[in-house]
DNA sequence: AGCTTATAGTTAGCCACCTAATCATGTCAA
DNA sequence: TTGACATGATTAGGTGGCTAACTATAAGCT
């Protein structure tokens, strides 16, 4: 029994083919091909529009993880948190919110105040240098992603968010073995 | 112009809702509410599918890295490929699947033999043990993906198959400006 | 033959993620 | 009021990505 760690998602490239998952099949029978595929599909798509987005931040010298807490910091009335709270929203552990937060704090996008209440915590918040930042790459954001929705129709978007939510609902099968019928 | 580095997928937890998508959209009007929504759920849910693959296969000392490089070794004949092809095959870079390589022959799920042909080659090839732990792993991932499509109907599955490769011929508009109208 | 260029693989060093351990501060109950 | 436990943040150490630089070998020209 391992320790499980990362989030880094295989960039799936080379999706096997039917005839290959048939090979597999013969050697595994509980193999349902098409599901497969359609999982597989899935993985990649999101690796590649996570991929994809990286490469946009990183020339305004952000990437995910960082772009992020910005604009959650941005969300805030004060433009301020702290950083177990900001962890906990980003979905991250306390550590890598450290490290994301020296790294906005380099760029001086953010500032660290020592909180007056309770001297444990620090409360972050979002500079104008910040601000600007965001300003800066947020119109390009929306127009890159509006580009890459456009892809779909009205109806065809909503059929997707209806279908990905369904997914969404099942996501602990690979967890939790009582998931298994 | 920063260089862009990692395959990492921001866990994005805390989707923002619709007030406060407004929030921004009164700020950046080019803003589109719903695509930014789906957009953000369908990173999530590639995310959490990723990360719970993870945790599945990290039962077995093994990560999506790892795992699908014995995938790609299971499909060929020989059971044997190039370092190079390997990563070609991957899509990670010729670097890191050394470093995947090297995890492997520490597990002695592989072995390295060199070329004859071509001194600079290497032959990685899957050992028993390696196709030992395929066998082990394999069964319990397809049920898993079994369970989780279950959550359609096989007409879902071909609509959503059909969504998501509309998208995927638009993932170069976050890298390529062209792309912009 | 001997240069130059290309290719296969590794190494070095950076980043973002993780868990576990640590340190400081708060809280609560005997 | 003090000892046990809880909580906020950081540090240490590990993994798997990346690019760039390096070594060794091969190939192609002149």
């Amino acid at each position: 029994m391992a320790n499980y760690k990362l989030a880094i998602m295989l960039q799936v490239k080379d999706i096997p083919n039917a005839e290959i998952l048939q090979k597999f099949a013969d050697r595994y029978p509980q193999t349902d091909i098409k599901n497969v595929m359609t999982f597989l599909n899935l993985l990649r798509v999101g690796s590649d529009l996570s991929l994809g987005l990286n490469s946009y931040l990183a020339e305004y010298d952000l990437l995910q993880g960082r772009w992020w807490v910005l604009l959650l910091l941005m969300r805030e009335d004060n433009l301020s948190s702290t950083p177990s709270a900001l962890a906990e929203k980003a979905g991250v552990s306390r550590a890598t919110m450290t490290g994301l937060l020296d790294g906005l704090l380099r760029d001086k996008l953010i500032s660290r105040v020592h909180g007056k209440r309770d001297r444990r915590q620090i409360l972050i918040r979002m500079t104008v240098l910040g601000q600007a930042k965001l300003d800066e790459v947020m119109p390009g954001y929306y127009q890159r992603v509006n580009q890459l929705m456009q892809a779909l129709s009205e109806t065809e978007t909503t059929q997707l968010m209806s279908l990905l939510k369904k997914i969404y609902q099942q996501r602990h099968v690979f967890e939790d073995e009582s998931h298994l019928k």
